[in-house]
Parts: structure tokens; C-alpha cells; sequence
DNA sequence: GCAAAAGTGTTAGTCATACACCCATGT
DNA sequence: ACATGGGTGTATGACTAACACTTTTGC
């Protein structure tokens, strides 16, 4: 493959390394949380901190995320998008390294802690109460909240976030969590049951000391074939 | 800098490179263009591509998109922003190299080459018209588009493509090939006059065989005013 | 029967859309 | 005078925002 190689260039140029980030969201009928690693080696061992690795050589970068989050849970099918590249020469101590950064949505009613791995040391952070962080985490935080918040405007991707089954009441504090702000609850159900995506299951909550709520699951087939004839969701 | 760096993990993964690469968006009175230059050295000499290069070991990211918008024109104070990161293991024939794709806006009325580069060598192309290109810049310009496209419709930024003065016709037109669709007339320029962003400059277009047009400048600082009180831009 | 969350409609104002003709200039 | 693009207003329907009380359950 390498061909007509300048032994210059490989010198000056082929001496960096790059690592995935993970920002991964959940949500626990209140808060947004992040799920942040204990670090068990160098550098900053000792700190919470992103799950992250550096990238193989021969490993596509999307596919190193999806390890990373596979180290970490055994769920499937888990939403993942990149968010941005950061590159600060002196980000990382071991040398020249630069990090794509990625956001992750996980149930967090299903998640279940791989125990083949270091993940053992898992821990959900409320996104308002976050420890000391190591490297630029904290900026990469910052920046896949703002993502989430305006990706999840016009796309329902917040839903990932909730079990299969959720009542309106979830579905409401969710998106008021991720745009930080509160939404009147006549308007909000009028128009989320108004775009026709939620399905009544026909059970209800219970095993609460007040009326149980109908228990409604996300439409994706449907939401997926409007689309495709230019319906678009906004919040 | 470099401390207790494992002799192992410096062998397996610092062998990597990395590289900026720029989509330059301009407009010329009816289509969106993008600045391509002719490749004068390996790999894929000879063929028209993106402007881009690798990026040195000891320089942040952003510094190297900028360098490299430089070596093409000497204009200052432009437009740009990161995109996404490409990061297929064989993208480049010499080895591990991910790119990080930045776009830029810019002033066609205004651009001069910058003649102390290898930019003598680069042409504006029609983003309807464009060649065959190297690499995956063909995708990288894809996602560029509809991130201008995207971006565009939530911030005034597509102004940065026209000249300081310019009419309402010509914005239009400029929308229009930002967003592939064609808008009213009327309601166009009634949205855009009550928004309250545009300065009258008491001048007309003139020199052609018809009603000269009004020239309008974008108000940036009460744009960035109103933007902290909580106003958004949308199309 | 009371506490606690679920659920429900109407009104007023704002915003988006659709649509056709006269105006100012150069030649 | 004619060709060319510049410039303007209104009416209708759709959507948004504001607002308070009744229902159903567990205890």
C-alpha cells in the first residue's frame, strides 16, 4: 500500500497517535447522567474520566468508539454519533495525540456492567455534579451536551434514553433535562401525541400511591417511513 | 512532557499522522462554489482535490486548517469551522493518516490568490460540477454541504459568502443555493427586513438595464447584541 | 378522604403561506 | 416604448402559548 514513500515525511509526520472519547448519556427519570471510568493506569490514574482508548493502527475510527463502549456494556444497537476532533498539542502527556470525541445513548433501565473489563469501575454522574477531570474532558462534556441538546430538538433521538415502554411524564421530564428548561404539560403532550409516533401499549404504570399513566412506546417504523417523505420532527 | 510512556504503547500506536482538510464555500451570483486545488506531489498528483496537509506535530488542529486557508488566499478574519473526522484505516496510501474536515466561507468578490503558494494552482468549481476527487473528499464535501446547509438556516452565516453590500435579490439567491429550494419573493424579503438585521446603505446597485436595487450591509454588532438576549436567527 | 400524579380544551395572538401587479432604469 | 429585474400588501390557515380543574389510584 504505501508507495513512493518520503522517508522525510514518514520522519516529520507519522509519530502521532489518536483516542475516542466516549460521552455517554443516560437518564434516571430526573437527571442526565454520564457514565465516567475510574482510571486504572497512567495517565491521570486515579481520576473518573471519559471512557476512551487509543486507536489501533489498523481500526477504523467508528469501530474503536463502539469497542470502547463494548468494553463497557453488553447492550446492542446503541446510538452513537461523532461530535468534534480535539487537537491542543499538549493534551496528552505520552505525546502528540488528538481525540474524536462521540456521544452515546443508553437506556440506563437495561444497562448492565460488562464485567469482562475494566469497566468494573463504572459510574453514572449526575451532568450537574461531575468530579475533576482529567485532559480536556470537561470541554469535550460541554461540547456533547450542546450537541445532544440541539440534535435532540429535531430528531427524537432522546428516546433512546428511555425504556421501550415510558409514560408521557418520562417523556416530558427527559426533554425538559436535555433542553434545560420546562415545558407546559397540556402543550407538550397536544403535541407530541398530535405527530402520531407514540403508540399506546395498553398497560399502565402501577404500584404508585396515585392514578397510573399510560404506558406508551416510540414509533420508529412509522417515524422512519414520514421522514422519508420529508416529515421532519422538531420539539 | 512525555513521563512513565510505556516503551509498548509508544511502538504500537504513536505511528499515525494526521491532516486538515478544507471545504471553501463561495458564491457567485446564482451557485455555490468550492475552492479546489490541482495536486502538484503524490499522492494522486495530478488531480484535483480539496486543500489540505498534514498536520505538524507540535501544531493544534485549528492553526492548521488556518495555515493552510492561508497558503491559499491573504484574506483575514475568515469564517470556519470544524466538520467531522474521517478516519477509514486505508484513506491515505501512506499509512494511518485520519483527516479532519474544517469549512470556510468566503467572499468570492474579495478572494486573491495568495501567489507565494502552491495555490496558483486552484479554481473554483461549481459544487454542481465538481471533477473527480481523491481520497474520500467527495464524502468529506457531502457532509460539508449539508452542515452549511444545516448551520445556515439557524445562524446569519451564509452572509459571509456575499459582499459587505449586497441586495435583497442577491440574498435570496444565495439562500436558495444554500438550501436547494426556491422561496417567495415577498415573504422572503418580509422576513428578512423584520428581523431588523439589515442596514439600508443609501445606495443602489446600478450599471444595468433595469431598476436599481437598494444595497444592504448585516448588522453583526446588533446581530451579536440581540443573540445574548436570548433572539435566534432563523431562515 | 386525602395525597399525589395523570389527564384534559379553549382562546388569543403570532407566524407562515399563497398570490399578482406596478416601478425605475437602460437601451 | 419595451425589456429587465426591483419592489410591494393582504387574507387565510396553521401553529404556539397561556392558563385551571377533574380523575384515578394507594394508603
Amino acid at each position: 500500500m504505501k508507495k513512493k514513500v518520503d522517508k522525510e515525511i514518514l520522519q516529520k509526520f507519522f509519530h502521532a497517535a489518536f483516542s475516542v472519547d466516549n460521552v455517554v448519556f443516560g437518564f434516571d427519570e430526573s437527571d442526565l447522567k454520564i457514565l465516567l471510568i475510574f482510571r486504572g493506569a497512567e495517565p491521570y490514574k486515579g481520576m473518573w474520566a471519559l471512557p476512551g482508548d487509543l486507536v489501533y493502527l489498523k481500526e477504523d475510527l467508528d469501530i474503536a468508539a463502539q469497542r470502547v463502549l463494548n468494553d463497557l456494556t453488553s447492550l446492542e444497537n446503541i446510538f452513537m454519533e461523532q461530535i468534534h476532533t480535539f487537537g491542543r498539542v499538549n493534551r496528552h502527556p505520552f505525546g502528540r495525540v488528538i481525540t474524536v470525541a462521540y456521544y452515546a445513548l443508553i437506556k440506563i433501565s437495561d444497562y448492565n456492567i460488562n464485567a469482562s473489563s475494566w469497566a468494573e469501575n463504572a459510574m453514572w454522574f449526575s451532568i450537574n455534579q461531575l468530579p475533576n477531570l482529567p485532559f480536556d474532558h470537561a470541554e469535550i462534556i460541554e461540547f456533547a451536551k450542546n450537541a445532544f441538546k440541539e440534535k435532540a430538538l429535531r430528531q427524537p433521538i432522546g428516546i433512546e434514553l428511555l425504556p421501550k415502554n415510558f409514560t408521557l411524564t418520562q417523556l416530558q421530564h427527559l426533554f425538559e433535562a436535555i433542553q434545560e428548561t420546562k415545558f407546559d404539560t397540556r402543550n407538550f403532550r397536544k403535541k407530541f401525541l398530535s405527530m402520531g409516533l407514540l403508540i399506546d401499549t395498553n398497560k399502565r404504570s402501577n404500584g404508585s400511591a396515585h392514578r397510573p399513566a399510560t404506558l406508551y412506546r416510540f414509533d420508529f417504523t412509522k417515524y422512519n417511513k414520514l421522514q422519508k417523505s420529508g416529515f421532519s420532527f422538531h420539539l
